[in-house]
DNA sequence: CGCAAGTCGTATGGGGATGTATGAGATAGT
DNA sequence: ACTATCTCATACATCCCCATACGACTTGCG
């Protein structure tokens, strides 16, 4: 087993891969480290399985420069995604969920798809590395914004109640995820897709009073 | 070029990969071949990258008999997925698309979601390997289908006119899909799947006549 | 029953990706 | 200006996979 003496040799080392925000390292470094973390974005989405090298060519950085950040692939991709997702809060974080559930929810996906229109490609390579209990607890936060809300709608009246929340919540990841494809072959202006994607959801939401009973 | 003169040395050795039906090879070999195409999907679903060796000790035959009947990796994917979607028509054809746009609608999905189901793992794999205009070739037909049902539709004041048949066509995908989806993680029951995704869709499509200005 | 058709094990070659190792050179920070 | 830190090129070992080649064995089928 020769390879366990070497773990430290040299590189970046930072704090015990948690917890290591803006360490003792050097500016250049914290600023490299950034930018691998971008471009491991772009390259995912442009090549869903880039390799290392595509990811440190992107970046505009030597690939063991990229090791000396990050020691295997898989951490990569959870910085990655950690560091969109941390960014995606921040955005969701300013939006107001109280008022007419509705609304809400039309504000709620307004800034919600293009978050998922960036990550997406990356979530989906994530997927394949990362365990996926340890991906469902980054989306932790996220999910339950929208489970709440949907949940203060059904209790409201707002949206129907004949179908669990997680099904609600599914089909708004699927739209979202399905606007955001469309999107990116061109077949849809990314302008129009709030609109598109509110057009399906709210009327497959809300309480339809008139025809209730069917069949 | 080496690789020009032993392209028929030994194995299958069909028709040119057109019109190969039931063609002069004993019936063993189309077994395996059968048995090849079959391991190929449930393959692919269990593990989305499955390598060749995988797939054939899936389909309990060795590595190299299956080189003998698909040359190529890619040209093994595009035979189970031609021969999936071939059997996807077969169920498909028997739906009667007459009557009442809605309900021939949902007696359309009703048979495509299990399809779907099962190809779609198979489908993300071909995407990786196939051009993507061979494709959508491949599904222009049960495309072709459900586009029409959903314009006859619109034409006849069933659903609604003010999304384009494209995005009601995505969105009656990516909702399969992620019914699909829900089935294998084990949160949904299958036969419920059905009645969910005409529960968001038929309300989604349906021509409302109240509230038609908005804001 | 006998031969062609098909199967399978093993070996080989080529390619590409992940990590590791090293050392010279650039650069930030004090 | 000096030093610890960081970058980067190259090289290397390893692994996995696709694809081909060969040869021996098994089996369907006339």
């Amino acid at each position: 087993m020769p390879t366990k003496k070497a773990q430290v040799t040299r590189g970046t080392r930072r704090a015990p891969a948690t917890a290591n925000r803006a360490a003792n390292q050097r500016a250049d470094a914290q600023r490299n480290r950034a930018k691998i973390l971008a471009a491991t974005v772009t390259a995912i989405r442009k090549n869903p399985d880039a390799s290392v090298a595509d990811i440190a060519a992107e970046a505009g950085v030597g690939r063991m420069t990229l090791y000396g950040h990050f020691q295997t692939r898989a951490e990569l991709i959870e910085a990655a995604l950690v560091d969109s997702l941390e960014q995606g809060e921040e955005v969701l974080e300013g939006v107001s969920l109280e008022g007419d559930p509705a609304e809400a929810f039309q504000r709620l996906v307004a800034s919600s798809w293009v978050l998922v229109d960036q990550s997406r490609a990356l979530l989906a390579a994530a997927q394949k590395e990362l365990p996926a209990a340890r991906i469902r607890e980054m989306h932790e936060s996220a999910e339950a914004r929208m489970r709440g809300l949907l949940l203060r709608g059904q209790r409201e009246g707002a949206f129907r109640v004949d179908l669990p929340v997680s099904w609600l919540l599914t089909t708004t990841h699927v739209v979202m995820n399905g606007a955001a494809e469309e999107v990116r072959t061109g077949r849809l202006d990314p302008d129009d897709a709030p609109w598109f994607i509110d057009a399906i959801l709210l009327p497959a939401f809300t309480q339809d009073p008139t025809e209730a009973g069917e069949a």
